[in-house]
DNA sequence: AAGAGACCCTGGATGC
DNA sequence: TGCATCCAGGGTCTCT
């Protein structure tokens, strides 16, 4: 389940390993991974002759620029994951749920595996960027500068429960089910706590969590839990560090209580009843 | 307008 | 053991 620290591992070695290269072929075989059927016909042509110029992330969004001033857009969804590979194949990192490969001229290789297909890519001009993200309504990145402690106030201020709004990229872009969980512990929020009614006092502890959590992440290289792999076929580690998620009727690493497990959003939410009480006015 | 729920997809886990 | 069913979940769409 990439989120903000797995995709931004995933830019940061995909920065490292193709930028420069000049794009020698590209071909999909997966129509839906594309916005229209004439996009994933023309995906080849479209790219080949371009070179890959740099590459940056909006949310859980994969930005690669291009010298022709396109941008490949990229969202692993669920599964959606990319393979470096140096020379010819390896068939060790290949898997059979390659969707989408571009060859670069100087023999390498990378490909876009997705078990279940929820991926989706697009090429836009650089100018329409604004206009992709706008009509998707992302908020600020979780990371941002942009993201300050009276922002996210501000954004957290709706009738609905916090677990929801921390997973509403138009509320904050980049948290996914895991953080949100782990943030909320942190903070010791219930999950099901309305936005509208947190004080100034706990507002500030989500903001602080989330700024901690999501960069130790990124230091741990995101969590490997099922799918998801960096380019280089490792594995991250955050999973390691994780206080709650997926740890129901264990023990609260705070207080020994054992984590509950709920639905919110429809969503799995884990938390300590004992930690993360709902406040009784709520 | 904003919130809630369905839907996509498939491997792995669970149940009988 | 083997088959069927359930579950995970990000974002988009539809319904209320």
């Amino acid at each position: 389940m990439p989120e903000l620290p797995e995709v931004e591992t995933v830019v940061r070695e995909l920065r490292q390993g193709i930028v420069g290269k000049k794009i020698k072929s590209a071909e999909s075989d997966t129509p839906q991974l594309f916005k229209t059927e004439s996009i994933f016909r023309s995906i080849g042509e479209l790219l080949r002759g371009d070179m890959i110029k740099s590459l940056g992330r909006q949310g859980k969004y994969i930005l690669i620029y291009l010298k022709s001033k396109r941008v490949l857009i990229v969202h692993l969804k669920m599964t959606g994951h990319f393979l470096l590979e140096s020379g010819s194949r390896n068939h060790e990192s290949s898997n059979g749920y390659i969707r989408f490969s571009i060859k670069f001229t100087d023999g390498s290789e990378l490909l876009f595996s997705d078990v279940r297909k929820f991926g989706r890519i697009w090429i836009l001009p650089e100018s329409h960027l604004a206009d992709f993200f706008g009509g998707r309504k992302l908020a600020y990145d979780a990371l941002s500068p942009q993201c300050s402690e009276e922002y996210l106030h501000t954004q957290l201020s709706r009738n609905r429960a916090i677990k929801a709004l921390l997973l509403d990229q138009s509320c904050v872009a980049g948290i996914g089910n895991i953080y949100s969980d782990e943030i909320l512990w942190a903070a010791r929020i219930h999950p099901l706590r309305r936005g509208s009614s947190l004080m100034e006092t706990e507002v500030r502890r989500i903001f602080k969590s989330m700024k901690d959590i999501l960069k130790l992440g990124i230091r741990t290289g995101g969590t490997s839990i099922r799918d998801y792999r960096k380019p280089s076929g490792q594995y991250g580690s955050f999973q390691n560090y994780r206080k709650v998620y997926q740890r129901a009727g264990l023990p609260c690493p705070r207080c020994k209580t054992p984590i509950r497990r709920i639905v919110v959003a429809q969503r799995g939410a884990h938390f300590c009843p004992d930690c993360q009480k709902l406040a009784t006015s709520d």
